[in-house]
DNA sequence: GTCTATAAATAGATAGAC
DNA sequence: GTCTATCTATTTATAGAC
């Protein structure tokens, strides 16, 4: 049995240091973030951060590592549930739009690698992010067998969804400073996104609706 | 009547300093992107930049201002062109897909000035957005008026249009590296992003199709 | 308008004590 | 495992000559 807690607990620091790490790289970028900050984030001074993670690349790739994860272990569950193809569809986007809009991390994250044309993601993650479609193609497989789904490129659908979802996400902030400015309308909240883009699915997907 | 053109040219001095900006602003965001660097790839110091732009962020403004009034230059003629609705749209998603995918480097500055929130768009920037959403809701009007078009949110069309065909454009980059590791199919290309968003634009907004 | 040279601050990374 | 102190290179920005 372990002892109780003490000043030095390694597996606790080096979470903290990634989560420090994924707001720093979130909030600038891999190029901009500051290997600095992210050690003061952390609690921790910079020479720990170089003992354990090598360097600023190698911390970065740890951090998209985890949060590919992360993202594919919020869809999975939903996809292997026992709801039938379209209701599962809808769960799916909500599921989907919700990961975006809570973790908000992730969202610039995705933003800025695709930014640097996936610069700085290395064989693992993407790896990761191939098997990303295939949630939905499952769905669409399981709308196939049940008759209710037309037969479309499950590829494109998945861009079309993950692309707006993730704009709507990441415009949020600007929408927000446009409605307090009184420039336009009010921003659109998270529960119309949802709505809009399991409508949206449906269109794509469902047979002659 | 002006002289022959000297050495001495300052509108070209100018345009050429902005032209290296934007490349710079967009291949590694605000805060990434070297001032050293600009200066080099337009081939004058570093002092002349500072002369013409006063600073770092001065400069950047003035790259948005000149994007923002090109994409709008780009879609309003499709807009006030004398097509029917139905046609218009499809020019107009053709259009905007083509433009995010030409001029990589606006497609790159918008994902990354989205990771941040929107943190250095300023007033005069931020109103020229706000009238983008209504280039789209022109076309619509039209379509109510020939009684082609349900009656649908234009800016909730829009924002799905312009984040699909962003992601679209933005992970074109990520999709080739993926296949030529054979970890899965092969790129989609622009004319297929286009019929694709072609019919979704319809879908979403053509009565009963 | 255009240049060279440099100031002042800050970056990523490491040495070496505990 | 964790710390302080520091090295070397680079950064934004400006002074001052032409």
């Amino acid at each position: 049995m372990p002892p109780v807690p003490q000043r030095r607990n390694p597996a606790r620091t080096r979470a903290r240091i990634l989560a420090a790490a994924l707001d720093e790289f979130a909030a600038r970028g891999f190029d901009a973030a500051r290997v600095d900050r992210i050690a003061a984030r952390a609690r921790v001074n910079k020479a720990l951060l170089y003992y354990y993670f090598g360097n600023k690349q190698a911390l970065y790739h740890a951090v998209l590592l985890g949060q590919a994860d992360q993202l594919f272990a919020a869809l999975q569950p939903v996809v292997e549930g026992p709801l039938e193809a379209e209701p599962k569809l809808s769960a799916y986007v909500e599921a989907l739009v919700r990961y975006f809009s809570d973790r908000n991390p992730l969202t610039r994250l995705m933003l800025r690698e695709l930014a640097d044309g996936g610069r700085h993601l290395e064989a693992d993650v993407l790896r990761r992010l191939v098997m990303m479609p295939g949630l939905l193609g499952a769905i669409v497989q399981q709308g196939r067998r049940e008759r209710v789904f037309a037969d479309r490129d499950p590829l494109m659908v998945h861009l079309v969804l993950v692309g707006t979802a993730l704009f709507m996400s990441a415009n949020a902030a600007i929408r927000t400073r446009i409605a307090q400015m009184r420039l336009a309308q009010p921003p659109v909240d998270t529960a119309d996104v949802i709505a809009e883009l399991q409508a949206l699915a449906r269109r794509l997907l469902v047979k002659e609706s």
